[in-house]
DNA sequence: TTCGTTTATGCTCCCCGGATCATAATCTCT
DNA sequence: AGAGATTATGATCCGGGGAGCATAAACGAA
């Protein structure tokens, strides 16, 4: 069940999917990322146009990081060079 | 040779690799992508904290997608559950 | 070196995300 | 159903990204 992610909102699912996962609160998360609860809301939501900035924390709090992969060979076992 | 992000300027260097290795000139991706030259030479270099849809916008027109993984895990070849 | 292409930047305007504080709406557990 | 925790939103202010157009700077081939 590995997340990809072509649009906004499913990076605003993954999110909100890995902070549960790891059984933390929009607050807490927050809080680590340095960010606010409010915003931590809207971007799993909406995720609307958020900053990559923001997401990055976000990322950075989850512990996560993002490989940018070939739409084609989205095939979890089946990552190799992509350019 | 895949792409690992974990800041804005990560994402700015792997889009510029990925459109060179397509032969597009920035011109070109920003017309493919719906945005402007100086749009895609600001996040290539600075990557500032651009705007997620902006991003997305570059990745479609690259044919890219983003996989959200564990940062211990980010080893190529090693792609599985993440959460 | 010189011409043509590609990329970096200056500038203004507008829009919207995030900070910040607060409260409403929802969910959950008992 | 009711209390307590969690999440969604209202409102305002500010900063910065991207649109849009133009030009300078840098790069590449002949």
């Amino acid at each position: 069940m590995h997340q990809i992610a072509r649009t906004p909102k499913d990076i605003g699912n993954a999110l909100r999917k890995a902070r549960k996962a790891r059984k933390l609160t929009q607050g807490e998360l927050a809080t680590q990322a340095g960010i606010w609860q409010r915003t931590v809301s809207t971007i799993e939501t909406s995720a609307s146009g958020a900053k990559l900035d923001t997401i990055f924390d976000l990322l950075a709090a989850l512990d996560l990081e993002i490989h940018i992969v070939p739409r084609s060979k989205a095939k979890p076992g089946d990552l190799e060079d992509i350019f």
